[in-house]
DNA sequence: CGAATCATGATTAATTTTGAGCAATTCAGA
DNA sequence: TCTGAATTGCTCAAAATTAATCATGATTCG
């Protein structure tokens, strides 16, 4: 008998999906006639690939081909979450170095939300949409350097000699991906190289990645695992769990819902 | 039977909030068929995302990222005017510093209505709003420093010692207010003494400031009449004009439509 | 052929969501 | 200012959902 292979299967969630917007977990199990935990190990593939969002009970596209703007904002909700967690390292009076790219943006708008703490702070960044975001709420400064296209991240020898200069209480840095082995990643050389050199003078880094990000292997190292003291995440996998604490490291996750 | 989601509750929220503009508690809860409580989580989690403002009784949506684009609508119409002749003082293949500030803003925004000149130059500036503007449009340089509050505008000693090390083809740069007597001013002095570095810096400076701003008198002198090559504004008085052509100072005006 | 790997299903423990009850708070009118 | 009603925040327990672990059969590879 030839059963449907896996990829098959992993099709078929997306049709339904893409036919019903959303759908419950039991009903996908009903609908493939296969067991939850089939159904619920497919959706976490899907989820890997990008290409679905898982959420309590169900899940939904994570593309917004259909026309539905809230996919997007489901996303959004999620990386809110992610900063609001990340909010929590944070400490009054501290200098704090907020990386470029969208996971520090969405950082950024959460301190924004929150000005008795933010007016505390003196922030420093190279990402031009942070600065845009922060601008006017607390003490700011931005590395000098040429943007990097797509990331709105500013790089280059002038970033690294001005990055160089100071010393930071609190690195919340963001990555491409995270390497299970060798630790977290990204896919521009240059921008590694910075983020390094950041580490390098701040007391405590963090790491904010989402769960996707475990797994798939990059590009550039940019740190060891027993150089980061906290992950912040959406969902840690056990594996992913294991492996940060075994280095030390603090793991994170949204507590409220 | 495919129960609607949790997200998906969330979502129905917003729209609901969206028609109505504000919504109390209890129709709410009558309008999702669940319990009062889950009603109150729900906004809780919408508020803690940024996306409502809750009040006793009910909520709203949170009023969406007005600081931003409120700055931008002021003075369109002229503006964009100023804008478009600027651009024609500039040469395709050079390096062009911009100033900060909604002057310079507007050029960049012209800049972007024009990419194939736009893609020929290089672009350095130290205005945060500038090169969000500009992103992606061509090679672009951001000095680095501390942001000045109001004008997202990068300056400070980083900012000074940039800038100086570097040689610029145009400076387009903008002013506070322009003394007839001793030349272009701005109200904050380092934001004076910026652009004075620069203009050592560069082969040609052009003033970009309409006509209101001739007249009263400014705080901190940046430039003599005798350093400008150009000024561009939207009408030039008389006796302004004369002030300007007098140190050998082109006068650039909006061609009447 | 045998060992190792993989996908699947079942079981159990942990987590999340939800609704209800109760005290504290807020609001509106006298 | 006072009072009563409405609203909210909180804790708790029940129900649903998910994660982790293990056993089983199929497949792959040496």
């Amino acid at each position: 008998m030839n059963a449907p292979l896996a990829e098959d299967r992993l099709q078929r969630i997306l049709n339904l999906l893409a036919r019903h917007g959303s759908l419950r977990t039991t009903a996908l199990t009903e609908a493939l006639g296969v067991s939850g935990a089939t159904t619920r190990r497919d959706l976490d593939t899907l989820e890997r690939r990008g290409l679905i969002r898982k959420m309590h009970g169900g899940a939904a596209l994570a593309s917004q081909d259909q026309g539905y703007q809230d996919r997007a904002a489901l996303h959004q909700g999620r990386k809110t979450d992610l900063a609001q967690t990340a909010l929590g390292l944070i400490r009054p009076g501290q200098t704090v170095y907020l990386d470029a790219g969208t996971t520090a943006r969405s950082v950024a708008q959460a301190l924004r939300r929150t000005p008795e703490l933010t007016r505390t702070l003196r922030v420093v960044t190279h990402g031009i949409d942070v600065a845009y975001e922060l601008n006017g709420e607390c003490p700011l400064y931005v590395v000098g350097g040429e943007v990097y296209g797509s990331t709105f991240s500013l790089t280059g020898p002038d970033a690294l000699d001005t990055v160089r200069r100071y010393r930071y209480d609190l690195f919340l840095v963001g990555c491409t991906s995270i390497d299970p082995t060798r630790g977290p990643t990204n896919s521009n050389l240059i921008e590694a190289q910075q983020k390094a050199a950041i580490i390098a003078q701040s007391t405590r880094t963090a790491l904010i990645a989402d769960s996707s990000k475990w797994g798939p292997p990059g590009f550039a190292t940019f740190a060891r695992f027993d150089q980061l003291r906290d992950w912040v995440t959406d969902h840690a996998p056990a594996d992913a769990r294991a492996a940060f604490e075994a280095h030390g490291v603090q793991v994170h996750q949204p507590q409220l819902r």
